[in-house]
DNA sequence: CTGCCGATCGCCT
DNA sequence: GGCGATCGGCAGC
């Protein structure tokens, strides 16, 4: 491999770069679409994310500032920030630009390219279900279980050469990128009006089927 | 397809 | 103590 000039951004294989990242997080998240993420012999192509901006976006969990579970937000762009939530389940963030500004992208759903064997076979283990192909990946704590995404996995670097995760271009053409109103964010800016940062392919069959705009019940 | 609901626990107030 | 950046089962259309 050489180390002269830029890839060529239409060439697959090149793992993204701390340069890639360190962008607004905006640009980010719709560059991501398309591209393939590997972890633990299991291959996933990204078709939804959303984008979430530390500083001036109440929906981010860094929005209050810093504490342990966010620590890797206001690290290096291209850090992986995994989260448990629900009491259940896993969901992992790419962190962007600029750095401390806590910035990320949530993972939403994608496709398994390679290794689908192994990514039924852990999401058989968790819901002891027969899972389709489409539906493998198909929502953010879905596609974490896929990859085997879990504490272990929080604080990654996926741009360093021997990170166990990397992020790559993808190869073919990504069509319409759609944009929407984020899912399951509640509060100021929930429904979406103030912050339209959910990203995904139009038309795939992979993005996730929750409802930009299911209105959550307040409990009477 | 849609809507409703419970599971389950770490996080923050 | 309250509430999630969710998911799967079930009922109904």
């Amino acid at each position: 491999m050489t180390e002269d000039g830029p890839a060529h951004p239409c060439v697959g294989g090149e793992r993204l770069s701390a340069t890639f990242y360190d962008r607004p997080v905006l640009q980010v998240a719709q560059d991501l679409l398309g591209c393939v993420i590997e972890h633990d012999r299991v291959t996933v192509r990204l078709v939804e994310v959303e984008a979430y901006d530390g500083e001036r976006d109440p929906g981010s969990h860094a929005y209050r500032g810093r504490t342990p579970r966010t620590a890797v937000m206001f690290g290096p762009p291209g850090g992986l920030y995994v989260y448990f939530t629900y009491g259940m389940h896993y969901c992992a963030n790419l962190v962007c630009g600029p750095p401390g500004r806590a910035s990320a992208v949530l993972l939403r759903a994608g496709a398994v390219v390679a290794g689908e064997d192994l990514a039924r076979a852990r999401r058989t283990a968790a819901t002891h279900r027969t899972i389709a192909a489409r539906d493998l990946a198909r929502g953010p704590a879905r596609l974490a279980t896929c990859l085997a995404f879990g504490r272990a996995q929080n604080g990654v670097l996926t741009t360093a050469p021997q990170s166990p995760v990397t992020v790559r271009r993808g190869a073919g053409p990504i069509g319409t990128v759609a944009v929407g109103p984020r899912v399951g964010v509640s509060g100021p800016g929930g429904d979406g009006a103030e912050f339209p940062w959910r990203y995904w392919l139009e038309g795939d069959r992979h993005v996730s089927a929750y409802r930009p705009g299911g209105f959550r019940r307040t409990r009477t």
